[in-house]
DNA sequence: CCATTAAAGTGGT
DNA sequence: ACCACTTTAATGG
């Protein structure tokens, strides 16, 4: 599934200007990032990373969704994070293990670039500024964790499922349509740790209240504030 | 376009 | 929470 290379262009002509290797390299050192880089094109719910493989390397989305999942005791998906264009995928294979603790999902065809382990490695271990990037993204990423899990802890299903909403329309915004980052109830439901009656349920109560409106699988934010008010008393 | 399948939504236990 | 059912949307020929 993989094609060596170049099919994008280099790494300057990238529009994705959170991506760390773009943001960490200039115009001469992106040969070498070229050179290294393999571009994945991967089709609509095909996995790139499985749950518990050996680390291979790191992928970052050049465009496209998608997901990340741990699996819990009876098969039961969390979705631990949602990836678009410019995100890192696969970093927590960076730590003393040597499997991958999550499994990455493309949600639509989406186009990866991916850096062998070892390439990746030596370029951490002499690039500081990047070194320097990751761990603020990796400190950044430990404390949403935390945070997320306190909140959750408190949290009762349609808080959940107002704080999953409010945490997609932050990260990725709406459109005229809804929000940009379109997933099915049942993913939805993965994401704020339900099942798709519950969330449907409770999507259903936030639309009769006139906080979000539901057009088939597109939802769109009506009232960000009053959805923020319901669940503020969690943010102490 | 219609037929088949998948997903959304509802109601009962 | 779980299951069974109806309705609606997506897919593919």
């Amino acid at each position: 599934m993989s094609n060596k290379n170049n099919t994008k262009g280099d790494c300057f002509s990238c529009q994705n200007l959170s991506c760390l290797m773009k943001k960490n390299y200039d115009a001469d050192s992106y040969a070498d990032v070229v050179a290294n880089r393999y571009i994945i094109d991967c089709k609509k719910s095909q996995s790139f990373i499985m749950e518990g493989a050996p680390v291979q390397g790191i992928f970052f989305v050049y465009s496209g969704k998608a997901k990340v999942t741990r699996t819990g005791a009876n098969g039961k998906e969390q979705v631990i994070r949602l990836a678009a264009d410019g995100d890192i995928v696969g970093h927590r294979g960076y730590n003393r293990a040597t499997v991958y603790p999550i499994a990455a999902t493309a949600l639509e065809n989406t186009t990866l670039c991916y850096f062998h382990h070892k390439y990746f490695t030596n370029e951490m271990q002499t690039h500081n500024t990047l070194t320097y990037d990751l761990m603020l993204f990796y400190a950044d990423e430990l404390d949403k964790s935390e945070a997320r899990a306190k909140r959750y802890a408190q949290m009762n299903v349609k808080d959940k499922v107002i704080d999953t909403l409010l945490t997609i329309y932050d990260r990725f915004g709406q459109d005229e349509k809804g929000l940009r980052f379109v997933l099915s109830r049942t993913e939805l439901a993965n994401v704020a740790g339900t099942k798709s009656e519950q969330l449907i349920r409770s999507l259903t109560a936030l639309k009769n209240k006139g906080w979000i409106n539901c057009e088939g699988k597109y939802i769109f934010i009506v009232d960000a504030a009053a959805l923020r008010k319901e669940i503020e008393k969690f943010n102490f």
